[in-house]
DNA sequence: AATACTGTACCGCCCGGTCGGCACCGTCCG
DNA sequence: CGGACGGTGCCGACCGGGCGGTACAGTATT
């Protein structure tokens, strides 16, 4: 049910109807994901898009599950990008989740919308989610992770649904915050200390 | 426009219908916020909703009206009963958001959904975010105010959506680290140092 | 009897989902 | 070598239901 068993020689057209339906999604809302809008999006029928999604709720899945495969890749890559040091995967998910609140992130935002009506779609995030934070707390003290984990989920959600009160300057002044909190011993037995200077003119190490 | 000019004697209706509504998104998410579902709930018409609601929208904006003003009024009680101390608004504002996760914060979450795909809607939301947080930063160094108001907002979204990787224990704990790191002098010129000795810290599994 | 609402039948629209059809393509048989 | 055949991938008209919104008759309170 994952996929078609014989999604034989066209996962492109799966692939393009998903694509259209973030477009859809970025554009005008989870309100506005309509199986007419994402076939005219696509360039298809809605015929075309009953068949390799024979559900609403299909595709929904199908979007959820590409998007946290994505994210799960994007981190992936960062954390290879970094120094095998303690604190790196949780390093990683900062810069992963500041990357650019790029579309996929968008799409999540809008995304999480429509499946907060729909707890059962949103299990597998929520299950993404969970094993995420063990693994970025796995080779640093728990109050650490958390303080940044969370910190850092709430600038996300903060800058997703345009709710922040920072400007671009601060948000990045609150970026590097994280990233040095994130340096092992940065924080121990409960007390977080976030190494270095203030607003070193653009130093950075 | 903010109230009805006839309201002479019956600001209750409206109120329970409000009621009424906000029960109707607790039990089945924003998508299930129907006219008919909001008169029935409200053990009225639906007529008697149109009546005092000429529109969804209007309804939906004294949803949102509502909430904000609660909170509000919630944060300044909080903030009244604590010592006029540094960072007392913060704190103030930490122990408002894990207050309980009433009723009004899951609303908020589930209507967060349905104002996500109404941008018009969301805006005096999203002022409202913008004046608190500058309030909170007023007498306390800007990084642990950001601080600390990013991972409350983090960990309040979390538990909202129930995407939070924490336990109840683990929960309270951070709690406990927040209001720590709230107090004045806990962060320095780009230093968070929450003071305080943690009971356990019985180490990493 | 007027005012201030309530109750309900109804309308039009939109959306998810169905269904019969069709074009294309490789295959098999004469 | 070609034409009938099946099946895969897609089309698009259609349906039923649910929604927001309207119209208007009813009712209680003053």
């Amino acid at each position: 049910m994952a996929d078609k068993p014989k999604a034989r020689g066209r996962p492109s057209s799966r692939e393009a109807m998903l694509d259209a339906a973030q477009a859809v999604v970025l554009e005008g809302g989870a309100g506005k994901l309509t199986l007419d809008a994402v076939a005219r999006r696509a360039g298809v029928s809605k015929g075309g898009v009953m068949y390799n999604f024979p559900t609403k709720e299909a595709l929904l899945k199908a979007m959820v599950e590409r998007l946290v495969e994505h994210n799960r890749h994007a981190h992936a890559q960062v954390t290879a990008s970094l120094p095998d040091r303690p604190g790196r995967s949780l390093k990683a998910y900062v810069m992963n989740s500041v990357r650019a609140l790029d579309v996929d992130d968008r799409v999540s935002g809008a995304l999480l919308a429509a499946l907060n009506s729909d707890r059962a779609l949103l299990a597998p995030v929520a299950e993404y989610f969970n094993g995420r934070f063990a693994r970025l707390a796995q080779d640093v003290p728990f109050e650490q992770a958390a303080l940044v984990y969370l910190a850092t989920e709430g600038l996300w959600t903060q800058e997703l649904l345009q709710l922040s009160p920072f400007n671009a300057r601060q948000r990045a002044q609150l970026v590097r915050m994280l990233l040095r909190m994130a340096e092992p011993g940065a924080v121990t037995a409960g007390k977080a200390a976030a190494q270095g200077k203030t607003v070193r003119k653009k130093g950075k190490s």
